[in-house]
DNA sequence: ACGCTAGTTGACCGATCGGTCAGAGTCTGC
DNA sequence: GCAGACTCTGACCGATCGGTCAACTAGCGT
């Protein structure tokens, strides 16, 4: 079974960084160390190689979000707070799933994994912007997951100038920062 | 040469969904209503279709940054604050090459267009984040300006639910929270 | 009428794509 | 020893990829 994970690894890996579309099964064998023929033995097809790649992620946060609202605690601060940090370590876990899922779901629309990811960040966004609906919190909510994902994979490429930070100072700026973005002014100043 | 234009924008708008790699010269054609080899007249190469698609977005955030580095006004908060504005105006304006760029910048690397795009956004972030280099505030950046354009691009698959908002609305929405994100607590409380 | 240039196209090229298939190697239980 | 399942692979398939090329058309100055 060490053969399929190699393979799930190496292909999410290449999916993050050139494209799905962009990525071949030669390519992903190669870096593997196995033959073309050996990835289409373990997953059936190529968009089975991806779903069975970023279904883990995937059921994480179904996981998070499915522990909030079965909580018993009610919406407070404090649990809503609890929901961002534990979506943080996620966004930290499973990095590269995320940014293949937020920077090509839209093409990749029709992938039943996909479009799992898509109905868990809308009950997400539910969750944290509770019943306001305005366009700001909308915005807000989009800026948080959207950057938080960038700034994982994609931000690397130019932020890199002194030395980039540790994952671990990473993960706390981000639960700060996105904390901070969601909950604006607790009382509205504008 | 209207031609070279329709081509220039059926090409973004693919490089845009479905990939750079994943887009072929056949369907860019297919869908500006011309045959594969008159693209390939118009363009050298499908890379340089994509340099001619972005690179006006590329010199249009050079101007942004140039007039904001020559203006004698020093870098009080309000000139910064009309350097987010510019640059949102930029965001919406060029929302789909920032998007090519952004997601596929660094599979891209080597184009010359993408290389300049690259020592823009770093003299970009280091202008918005003056000499204040801490983790929070690179992290602040990254979020702010991946988010932006997460929002403008990918955003639209979960954010739709009753009525997406306009693009003025979207403009002052983004204005203000970037802004935000990006001055946190003027006097830092950490 | 002429030649010249720009624009457009179909035919064609080698390479690579995702995917199929018939084996070959290895290990187990009998 | 042997049967059977599991894993892995090279050869092969049709389709499509980016790119080349010669030919055709339309306009324009002379």
């Amino acid at each position: 079974m060490r053969a399929a994970d190699e393979l799930k690894h190496a292909a999410l890996e290449q999916f993050a960084t050139v494209g799905f579309a962009g990525t071949s099964l030669q390519h992903i064998a190669d870096e593997a160390g196995y033959a073309k023929s050996s990835v289409l033995y373990h997953f059936a097809s190529k968009e089975a190689l991806l779903e069975a790649a970023i279904e883990p992620a995937v059921a994480g946060f179904e996981d998070v979000l499915a522990v909030f609202l079965a909580g018993r605690g009610g919406r407070s601060d404090a649990r809503r707070r609890e929901l961002v940090d534990r979506v943080v370590d996620l966004l930290l876990e499973h990095r590269e799933a995320v940014h293949v899922f937020l920077t090509q779901g839209q093409s990749l629309s029709g992938l039943p994994v996909i479009d799992r990811a898509n109905v868990a960040v809308r009950r997400l966004a539910a969750a944290v912007c509770e019943e306001r609906e305005s366009v700001d919190d909308q915005v807000r909510f989009g800026i948080a997951i959207g950057g938080a994902a960038f700034l994982l994979t994609a931000g690397r490429t130019f932020a890199d100038e002194s030395t980039l930070p540790t994952d671990d100072e990473l993960r706390d700026a981000l639960r700060r920062i996105i904390a901070d973005i969601l909950t604006p002014a607790r009382t509205p100043s504008n």
